[in-house]
DNA sequence: TCAAAGGGTGACATCAATGTGAAGGTCAAA
DNA sequence: TTTGACCTTCACATTGATGTCACCCTTTGA
């Protein structure tokens, strides 16, 4: 497909889909005229590089952990560096720690969420209702 | 305590806590020379600020969140709008968003790297050893 | 009293992820 | 054949979180 259905289906910006290409997240091939031309599975690459980025990674690790995550395993197999190894555990361990500070935090707002609609349910008809913006 | 001293608690730079406060996520007294006064809770405050945003939220949205997790909700309560409501709730999602997301690609990541320790136990002294960087 | 350490403000630099626009090629449909 | 939609590259702008530097003030200890 070219980049205009790969951007609608990915709902990515043409120009982000050139940029994560420039920085070797995904791959094109290029048809006669010069126009790109992806595969298939580059929709779901793309949605789960937003998802990463969205979750705070930089391309530059993205680039190292998507290769290990979607292909064959048996290909990337014998590649592995130590090192690359190192990366991917440093990068697990502080996913770990994203995980439990964002689980801590939501339930935290959820929490919030919760009092403030047993408030509503129960204060509504009661004194000071006269403040209606934000502005104390 | 002073910005000197919080800096080194919370291992955040004294520049960025100034940042912090421009942004309105802190708050300091000051004392009779000028110089910030930071009152204890500051320092998991900061802790906090720092944690959501190496998850990827923004100042911006940390700031509205912020006061509806740390502060006794007696307080705030009567000053929820329902806009601010719609932005938790929105904010709640796209952190559930991002804890699936996350927790996705740790188990895979996870998943990989037992699958290599596994390799690295079994495969070792077979056939081509020989690629030790990461070129093809 | 002078130096060093710590503070204050302000401004400019950087980096990554984006936006945006210019200038030009391709192609299909009117 | 011309128009409009879609593509290309190149380049400059912007935004958010930072780094860094300049210049000045305050406190403290030798």
């Amino acid at each position: 497909m070219r980049i205009g259905e790969l951007s609608k289906r990915t709902d990515a910006p043409v120009r982000m889909l050139r940029y994560y290409e420039e920085q070797g997240l995904i791959h094109s091939e290029r048809l006669a005229n010069g126009y790109r031309d992806y595969e298939d599975y580059t929709v779901d690459r793309v949605r789960q590089i937003r998802g990463l980025l969205d979750v705070g990674l930089p391309t530059r690790i993205i680039k190292q952990i998507l290769p290990c995550l979607n292909s064959p395993r048996t290909i990337h197999m014998p590649y592995v560096t130590p090192d690359m190894i190192a990366t991917l555990e440093d990068e697990r361990d502080r996913m770990a720690e994203k995980i439990e500070c964002l689980t801590k935090n939501h339930r935290a707002i959820n929490d919030y969420l919760d009092a403030v609609s047993h408030e509503v349910r129960t204060v509504p008809a009661a004194g000071d209702s006269a403040r209606p913006a934000g502005q104390p």
